[in-house]
DNA sequence: CGATTGCTTAGCCATTGCGCTAACTATTCA
DNA sequence: TGAATAGTTAGCGCAATGGCTAAGCAATCG
């Protein structure tokens, strides 16, 4: 349940790049190479490979290489991680939700008793 | 479409942290002062706000002040953002799996002309 | 009133992140 | 074999991150 959470940290520090992203995005379409990737980038191939190195590290990605083709694939199980977390977030929060309900529903009962202003605002 | 994207940095990078996520966990069983958010943990108390500031400025909370005691509260909404990504994600590997299914079909067209070392008469 | 509480500000410091260039290795091509 | 191709390694520089202490301030308490 919480044994994620380690994997977590690294997964979302890989998502939060838009370069990572980019690439994940286009692992989608289907596998590519180092090259293929790196291409729709400006920066330098050496900055480019941190970027796979990170994602295949925290299993986002696999590679492998033929000859001197290095292939990458979408590990699309991994951010089943991210799913369950934000499931569990929500499931939080919709709990909690409802026993809002029930202290609106006394709030309400309140405004009929006292009935006046309340905060003022700013 | 792809506006989200440079929030996306920040909202990952904001989850990317164990802290940040314990707090919205517990901010998802309702508002908290930041004092009592950060009673669990060991680390000083400007260390911890600074997690609330950026969490705050990413907008995954709101947080108001009466009198000396601030209270956060979670925004919900925010994490819409990331479901978004992770469907589009999903939406583009799963027309993916679609093309590929045609390319195994393809290919045991093939097995089936060159060898019959497979099952190809059942 | 003065003391305590609950943040807040201001800085310092070590580590990590993300870009670069230069130079190297290992295929593959002519 | 020699030249081009596709990554890879090594190291540098700068900004951001995540922790700390010390000191400040406004609200509340005794």
């Amino acid at each position: 349940m919480e044994h994620y959470s380690s994997q977590l940290n690294g997964i979302f520090q890989a998502l939060a790049d838009p370069t990572r992203r980019a690439v994940l995005r286009q692992l989608g379409r289907g596998p590519a190479s180092i090259g293929e990737l790196a291409q729709p980038f400006e920066m330098a191939l050496p900055s480019f490979m941190k970027h796979i190195h990170l994602l295949e590290d925290n299993g986002l990605i696999r590679t492998r290489k033929h000859g001197r083709v290095r292939t990458c694939t979408l590990e699309k199980a991994r951010l089943a991680a991210v799913d369950d977390w934000l499931s569990e977030q929500r499931a939080l929060w919709e709990a909690r939700t409802d026993r809002l309900e029930q202290f609106v529903i006394a709030d309400l009962d309140k405004d009929k008793d006292m009935d006046g202003n309340k905060e003022t605002s700013k």
